[in-house]
DNA sequence: CTCAAGAGAGAGCGGTGCTCTCGAAATGGA
DNA sequence: TCCATTTCGAGAGCACCGCTCTCTCTTGAG
């Protein structure tokens, strides 16, 4: 239910939307440690202490900024999982699409990425109302390995031979993940609603760090001196990754 | 050539070496964007201007500390890959025991291992002296790939079937990445001196960014009402990764 | 129209990184 | 041994930071 807005308090929206555009002005220049409520404020042609009535203090600011980012990063990689969709390719085809979208999202927005995949801000605690907008990007993954199982273009591991003792390189499917990991696959499948059997589910959970250490590695400049062809490379590894959940 | 040190010299070392100590205590207790010179000089008594005797501002001894957090992780690493080939186990073992140090080490010093993996310190830029001990905790993993190379206990990727056209699920052996990426295997390789073929170079470096996803998902906390059984989640995802690599 | 609530300005607190100057102490060559 | 040079610690000070408090002015609901 939306109440109407006085001008008042559309105002108030407006100085909010306008601070924040203005820190994250400042992230992106700076960075978050040099993130200064001070230099925003005097932007803005405030006083600093007039910023306190917007946001309680600076780790609140950079809260919002979070939660702004993940939803950023969330709204990229469903506009990949939709048009994905309508072109109808294979289903590692629009896992690929996703995996871009994503990398695309953090080589555009470096600052904004490392908010919420780098070393999380000194003794701050992300609260527990960004947890919904957090797992927005992991889901499209999850949607894209959910319509392949149901279209039977999902190998679930565990199947195929890896049953039988010991370790079998020739056999076709990977071995499933141990019980207690499927335990918390099963958990994790009921509270986000997923459709997938726990093997698939452990081995997204693994597969989406995976994807987040390659995107960090290249945003964080860990590949300066080591891989040149980063596009085609990451496309390689986001295609390995895709086989490990067992698509095909 | 080690110079004799006069008593002047030596007790400039002392103090470097206790201003480092401070400093990683307070990082400990803090972390890396709380790290104060003033509060480090006031827990040694000094004032803070006398601090920059030592290091040039704060960034520099961030750097030193950076510098001796990459040889820690790399001491962690090479300490396991000796231990595990003491006691001969399988490539694989060898592999996942020196990813089991890798992990420990990150979760017993969570603020040093942000400060090598995590988002870079605002406009800090690694300088190159840094380089040679960052590549020792990858080289590990390196050498691992390498003896079991010798050993004949590693498939290339690329061999086995994957040369004839389309993806071929039922294919044994991992396709191969594209060729720019595998030239820049190949570049690396000879700068590092690795006698392994470029395929498995260019899996290792994806490999490698992907181990660091999964530690920094832990030590960041990214896992908390994900996954429970952490341990055996990341032995699992471990082997995966060897098996991604060609290890057998 | 009244009056409480909201919003901005300003001063001020303790903290930070960093610079500069000054005096004391150690060092090493004459 | 003596003395010039270097090294070091201390202190004051600058500009900035987050944050609080108070005071004034404006706004809008009753």
């Amino acid at each position: 239910m939306t109440r109407i807005q006085g001008a008042r308090e559309r105002a108030r929206d407006e100085i909010t939307a306008a601070i924040k555009d203005e820190a994250r002005r400042q992230l992106a220049a700076e960075g978050a440690a040099r993130l200064s409520l001070r230099a925003v404020a005097r932007s803005l042609g405030m006083v600093s202490s007039a910023l306190y009535r917007y946001f309680p203090g600076r780790d609140d600011l950079l809260t919002a900024l979070i939660t702004d980012s993940y939803d950023a990063l969330g709204d990229a990689t469903e506009a990949a999982l939709e048009a994905s969709a309508a072109q109808a390719d294979s289903h590692i085809a629009r896992w690929q699409a996703v995996c871009r979208a994503h990398r695309s999202w953090a080589l555009a927005h470096p600052h904004e990425y490392a908010l919420i995949y780098g070393s999380p801000v000194p003794g701050y605690a992300a609260p527990a109302s960004t947890t919904v907008s957090a797992t927005r990007a992991a889901r499209a993954l999850l949607t894209v390995a959910a319509e392949a199982y149901a279209a039977g273009a999902l190998r679930v591991p565990g199947t195929d031979g890896a049953a039988r003792g010991g370790p079998d390189p020739e056999a076709k499917g990977a071995p499933s993940a141990p019980e207690p990991v499927l335990e918390d696959a099963r958990e994790l499948a009921e509270r986000l609603g997923i459709g997938l059997p726990a093997p698939v589910v452990a081995e997204l959970v693994a597969v989406w760090a995976q994807l987040a250490g390659l995107v960090s590695f290249e945003v964080f400049g860990q590949f300066e001196r080591v891989v040149a062809a980063r596009e085609k490379f990451f496309d390689h590894a986001a295609v390995t990754l895709a086989r490990n959940v067992g698509l095909t």
